[in-house]
DNA sequence: CAGAGCGTCTTCCGC
DNA sequence: AGACGCTCTG
C-alpha cells in the first residue's frame, strides 16, 4: 500500500506533528497551541490519506469554522497532493446546508430554500409574533424583546433544542415556546432556515432518517474537524452522528482559544472530547513558530490564571526579541494618534491594529484618512448585507423560492410601489388560506386590491413572471441586471446616490460581476446566494498597496502579523462588561473567555507588541473614565518598557481607598467630568460621603485593608 | 401609502 | 453621536 519512500512533505514536520499526521485509528485529539503549525498538520494529513493511504477523497470530510479557512485548507492541501481536490472541506454551516439541499424533500423543504441573515430572521419573527401574540409585543421594546427572543432561539438551536423541549435553562419567560414555535412555523412555510437551522436541522434529519444516517456515515470514513474548542453541543450531535466506531475522527484545537462563548460554543466538546469518544489518542503542539521568547512569555504568564483548561507550554527556539511596549494615553484620539506615529516606519503591511469592538476602529480611520495612512478595516459591513444589494438580491432570491416572504415583502416594496402593509397582509392571508406560492396569491388577490397599490402590484407580478420564464435560460448576472433597470431600482438609486452624494449605483454594479462568475440556471443562481450568506470575509484579492489592518480581536482568530497593536486595554472595554449597569462586573467565566481573547490577540504577534491603555473614552457618546484593564498586571514587568505616564484618573480608581488630610480615609464612590474638571465623590469611615475635583483637592491612594 | 420629523435606545464578538 | 422605529401629516 505505502509507496516506496516517504514523501518530501513529511520530512519538514516535527517529531509530534509527524506523530499526529501518520496516527490512524482510534480517534485523536490534537491540543494544538497557537502557531503550533496546526493547519500544516491538518493539510499534511489529508494529503497523506489520499496520497500515501490510497484513501478515496471523496470519503475524508473536513470541517473548519470559516470559509477562508476552507479555502485555505483546500489550497495547501492541494498543492501537497493533487488529489486532494475531492475532499470535502466545508464550514459546519455549509456542510450542514449540503446536507439539507440533498435531502430537502425530507423536511418538507425545497433544496432552493434560503438562509437568512439576523435582519431577515427578525423580521420573520415580527410578523410571526404578530399573528400569534397579537399586541403582546408591541410597546416601546418590542425590538428590544424581539431581539431578547432570538437570541434564545439561536442558543436553543446551538443546544439542538426545539420549542417542545425544556428551554427553562435559556430563559424563563413563559412565552418562548410559543414564539418560538410560531417563528419556527414561519420560516417553513417561508421555506426559509437559519443558521442554527443548518444545524439542527441537520442532527434531527440524521436521527429521523435511519437510511441517510447510514449513507452519510458509509461515505465519510474520514472526519476531521478544526477549531474544535469552538464547536457548540449541537455541532458536536451532528458529529456525534456522523461517526460510526468503523469510522476515524480527528479534532484539532486548543482551548485556550475558545472564544464564542457568547454564540454557543462549549468548551466541554473539548475539554471532554478524551472521555465522550473511548481510546482517544491526545496530542499535544507546543513547539511555537511564530512569536519571540518574550511575545509567547506575556501570553503563557497571561493565560495561565484561567482555571478551565487542559495546560500546555509553548516555547520556540527563536531569542527572546523585543520587549513588550506599554504605553498609557489620555483618549482614543491620542491613541490614534500614537499609533499613526508608529507607522511612520512605513510598515503598514505588517502592523495590525486590534480592538474588542467594531466601532473602536472609527478614531483610526478617521485619522488615517486625514494623514492618508494606507488601511483596510477587516469584516465589518459585508457587501451583500447594504441595502442595495439586498433590494436587488430580493427579487432573485424570490424567483428560486416564491414562498419567501422577506423576501417578497422586500421585492414589492422597493423601490415603492404603492403596495403597503395592509396589501401585503391581504397577499399574506391569501397565499396561506389557499396554499398557494406568494407570487401565485398576488395574483389571485389582485383584484381585491385598491387603489395606488393593485397597479403596482400587477406591475411587479408581471415583471417577476417575465424574470421566471428566464430563470432556467439566463445568466444569473444578466438576470439581475434585468432586475435593477427593470425594476426601476436603477432610478431609485441614481436619484438617491444624486442627493445623498453615495455611490450605491455603484455597488449594484459589482453585484453584477459578482455574478458574472456563476453559471446560467437555477443552480448557478442558487449556489451564488448560498456562497454569499455563508461567506464571512470577501477580501479584494487583488490588493496589492501594503495597508495596516484595523481588525476586532476574535476576526484574527488564524492571522498573524509581525507587529500587534492592541488597543482599549481598559475595564470595561478589553475586558469588555456587557452589562448596560457600570457595576456588571464579568463572573468568572465570563472574565475567563475575555482572558482568552487576549491570549489570542497577543499570540498573533511575530516579532513586536504594542499595548495600548487610555484615561478617558467616549462611549456612547459620552466621555468616561477608564481604568487600565486587570490583564495588564497579569503581563509580566520585566518584559516590558513603559511609555507614558499614569494619570491622575488611573491612580484613582473608582472604588480605590483614599486618604484626605483633614477627612481621613474613605473609598471613591463616583467619577465624573465636569467640563474638563475630574470630580469624585468619595465616602468616608464615618459614612459621610463628600465631593471634590481632583485638580483641586490632594488625595493620597491608600490600599484597602489600611483602613476597613 | 409615503416621507418627514422626532424620540428611543443602542452596539460586544460573527457563521 | 448616530441608527432605527414609530407617529403624524399630506
Amino acid at each position: 500500500m505505502v509507496k516506496g519512500s516517504d514523501p518530501s512533505y513529511l520530512k519538514s514536520l516535527n517529531s509530534r506533528q509527524l506523530e499526529a499526521v501518520l496516527h490512524y485509528g482510534s480517534p485523536l485529539l490534537i491540543l494544538a497551541g497557537a502557531g503550533s503549525g496546526k493547519t500544516r498538520v491538518i493539510t499534511t494529513k489529508i494529503a497523506y490519506l489520499v496520497d500515501q493511504q490510497q484513501f478515496d477523497p471523496r470519503c475524508i470530510l473536513a470541517v473548519t469554522f470559516t470559509n477562508k479557512a476552507a479555502k485555505e485548507m483546500k489550497q495547501r492541501a492541494v498543492a501537497l497532493a493533487p488529489e486532494a481536490g475531492e475532499v470535502m472541506i466545508r464550514t459546519f454551516h455549509s456542510f450542514g446546508a449540503w446536507l439539507l439541499r440533498r435531502n430537502a424533500s425530507l423536511i418538507g423543504l425545497s433544496p432552493y430554500f434560503t438562509i437568512c441573515d439576523e435582519q431577515d430572521s427578525l423580521s420573520l419573527l415580527k410578523s410571526a409574533v404578530k399573528d400569534k401574540l397579537p399586541g403582546e409585543l408591541t410597546g416601546s421594546d418590542a425590538r428590544r424583546q424581539r431581539k431578547e427572543f432570538l437570541h434564545c432561539i439561536n442558543r436553543a438551536k446551538d443546544c439542538c433544542l426545539g420549542p417542545d423541549d425544556d428551554l427553562r435553562s435559556l430563559s424563563h419567560h413563559e412565552d418562548l415556546p410559543e414564539v418560538y414555535r410560531a417563528y419556527q412555523r414561519y420560516l417553513q412555510r417561508s421555506g426559509n432556515v437559519d443558521f442554527g437551522d443548518l444545524i439542527m436541522r441537520s442532527v434531527q434529519l440524521l436521527q429521523d432518517n435511519p437510511e441517510v444516517k447510514k449513507r452519510i456515515s458509509q461515505r465519510f470514513r474520514v472526519v476531521l474537524v478544526d477549531e474544535y474548542q469552538d464547536s457548540n453541543i449541537a455541532q458536536f450531535h451532528l458529529l456525534d452522528e456522523l461517526y460510526d466506531k468503523s469510522n476515524y475522527i480527528c479534532v484539532v484545537g486548543d482551548e485556550d482559544q475558545s472564544i464564542y462563548r457568547f454564540r454557543g460554543a462549549e468548551m466541554e466538546n473539548i475539554l471532554n472530547f478524551d472521555r465522550t469518544f473511548p481510546g482517544t489518542m491526545v496530542i499535544r503542539l507546543e513547539e511555537n513558530y511564530r512569536s519571540t521568547g518574550n511575545i509567547l512569555a506575556a501570553a503563557g504568564s497571561v493565560v495561565k490564571n484561567n482555571r478551565r483548561r487542559l495546560g500546555k507550554n509553548l516555547w520556540t527556539r527563536k531569542g527572546e526579541g523585543a520587549r513588550i511596549l506599554m504605553v498609557h494615553l489620555e483618549d482614543q484620539e491620542h491613541e490614534a494618534r500614537f499609533c499613526s506615529d508608529l507607522l511612520k516606519d512605513g510598515g503598514y503591511g505588517n502592523t495590525a491594529i486590534l480592538y474588542r469592538m467594531n466601532f473602536q476602529s472609527r478614531s483610526f480611520e478617521t485619522l488615517f484618512n486625514r494623514l492618508e495612512i494606507p488601511y483596510r478595516v477587516v469584516g465589518t459591513l459585508r457587501f451583500y448585507e447594504r441595502e442595495e444589494v439586498k433590494d436587488a438580491l430580493a427579487y432573485l432570491v424570490l424567483l428560486l423560492n416564491p414562498n419567501n416572504i422577506v423576501a417578497f415583502a422586500r421585492a414589492i416594496g422597493k423601490p415603492r410601489r404603492g403596495v403597503g402593509e395592509k396589501s401585503l397582509d391581504k397577499i399574506k392571508a391569501v397565499s396561506r388560506d389557499h396554499g398557494m406560492d406568494l407570487l401565485a396569491a398576488g395574483k389571485t388577490a389582485l383584484d381585491s386590491l385598491r387603489g395606488r397599490g393593485a397597479g403596482g402590484a400587477e406591475q411587479f407580478l408581471s415583471l417577476m413572471d417575465h424574470l421566471g420564464e428566464r430563470l432556467d435560460k439566463s445568466k444569473p448576472a444578466l438576470l439581475i441586471k434585468e432586475v435593477i433597470t427593470k425594476s426601476g431600482l436603477y432610478d431609485h438609486y441614481r436619484e438617491r446616490d444624486l442627493a445623498e452624494g453615495s455611490s450605491r449605483l455603484s455597488n449594484l454594479e459589482e453585484l453584477v460581476s459578482a455574478l458574472s462568475e456563476y453559471p446560467a440556471g437555477r443552480e448557478g443562481l442558487s449556489r451564488y446566494l448560498e456562497d454569499i450568506s455563508l461567506n464571512s470575509s470577501d477580501e479584494d484579492p487583488y490588493e496589492t498597496t501594503p495597508r495596516v489592518t484595523l481588525i476586532t480581536v476574535h476576526n484574527t482568530k488564524g492571522l498573524e502579523f509581525e507587529r500587534v497593536i492592541i488597543t482599549g486595554l481598559e475595564e470595561g472595554v478589553f475586558p469588555l462588561y456587557s452589562g448596560l449597569e457600570e457595576s456588571a462586573f464579568p463572573d468568572e467565566e465570563e472574565l475567563e473567555e475575555e482572558r482568552r481573547l487576549f491570549y489570542v490577540a497577543i499570540t498573533r504577534a511575530r516579532e513586536r507588541l504594542v499595548l495600548i491603555t487610555c484615561a478617558t473614552r467616549k462611549i456612547f457618546g459620552r466621555e468616561r473614565w477608564q481604568t487600565p484593564s486587570v490583564f495588564l498586571d497579569e503581563v509580566p514587568a520585566e518584559i516590558m518598557d513603559v511609555y507614558g505616564q499614569k494619570s491622575v484618573e488611573e491612580e484613582l480608581p473608582l472604588g480605590c481607598g483614599v486618604f484626605h488630610e483633614q477627612y481621613g480615609s474613605g473609598i471613591i464612590t463616583r467619577k465624573w467630568m465636569q467640563g474638563s474638571e475630574p470630580m469624585v465623590v468619595v465616602r468616608f469611615e464615618n459614612g459621610r460621603s463628600a465631593r471634590f475635583c481632583l485638580n483641586y483637592t490632594p488625595l493620597e491612594r491608600i490600599a484597602m485593608d489600611d483602613w476597613s
